[in-house]
DNA sequence: CTTGGAATGTCAACAATGCTGACATAAAAT
DNA sequence: ATTTTATGTCAGCATTGTTGACATTCCAAG
């Protein structure tokens, strides 16, 4: 498995992909996920929420009035899972539906004040990790970090993820 | 939304500290690591297997012969949640247990060599993508990736990582 | 040596959150 | 007007987290 793909004599190009470091990079990445997810994590164990609730609410605060529909499309999960997590966000008053005025069948979404509430105390406990790793890491760092992300992402996520960059 | 946590007239030594900044990059956190564990999701559900099955079958091929406990600390979940999917690689036959020679309450783990070769599959899949990711990206990119990814750990999981990258 | 506590692992039951299937309602198409 | 498509809900199952109770083994104190 000697590999690298290598080319010229100095580090310069060296592209850093023999399994070794790959391996590494892939554990880096599980054990930086766990960092990232747990500040979250801890906050809404205590209001017997979970996961699947900040993002809701995170998608929610940032695209206010966005549908079931297409929440389903960004998280990635079946709109029965969704509903569930929905449901239950309705009910402790952090999220209000309104049905569609033209399409009677959709359900448009909007935080509550609570919901801002809780979401915003969820993010930045996320931020405030995220801008400590920045900061520690270095502007090139965080540069080579999005790059390099953007790049592992799906084709479909890469969309969504650049239409959700710019605007909506 | 302008942004930037700017000082300087150049970019240079830029922060990219703002909210905004921060939100794109947790996103970005979110959907890369959709992708990073897309091609195993995949395999193993044809097989009947889950992520979690994944992450055994990575430790223990790294460290074979690591013992129950060990796992534990890696993994961070509760030995309950691990040893039933420790029992179902048993039963499957990808897993072998050696109750331990000085301390017979250890159980030490081992890959049989059908477990190497699911595990093989595994990793290929997903190095493949890591490998493609970072041949984009280029080698400073994926050199910030791991600086950022490093200081967005948990303190305890940043010395597992530690003491995992060099040797056992 | 015995006894009691600590360490390791297993079994059982519960919760969160994926999934598929069946269905209700509204909109759109024929 | 009827059929098809889109959107959302309810029910039930699987994976994988959790805590609690327990068995076995080791080790240390007496």
């Amino acid at each position: 498995m000697a590999d690298r793909a290598a080319q010229g004599p100095r580090g310069e190009n060296l592209l850093f992909l023999t399994d070794d470091q790959l391996r590494k990079a892939i554990e880096a990445m599980f054990f930086a996920y766990q960092g990232f997810t747990a500040d979250p994590d801890r906050i809404l164990s205590e209001k017997g929420f979970g996961r699947a609730h900040h993002r809701a609410l995170h998608f929610i605060n940032r695209s206010p009035g966005t549908t079931v529909n297409k929440l389903l499309g960004i998280l990635g999960v079946t709109k029965q899972s969704l509903n569930r997590v929905l449901r239950s966000l309705i009910a402790a008053g952090f999220v209000e539906v309104r049905v569609g005025d033209k399409d009677k069948r959709a359900r448009h979404l909007f935080l509550t004040e609570d919901g801002a509430g809780l979401e915003k105390m969820l993010s930045e406990a996320q931020r405030a990790r995220m801008r400590a790793a920045f900061r520690e890491a270095g502007p090139e760092a965080v540069t080579g970090f999005r790059t390099v992300l953007e790049q592992m992402m799906d084709e479909e996520s890469r969309r969504m993820f650049q239409r959700l960059k710019d605007g909506a």
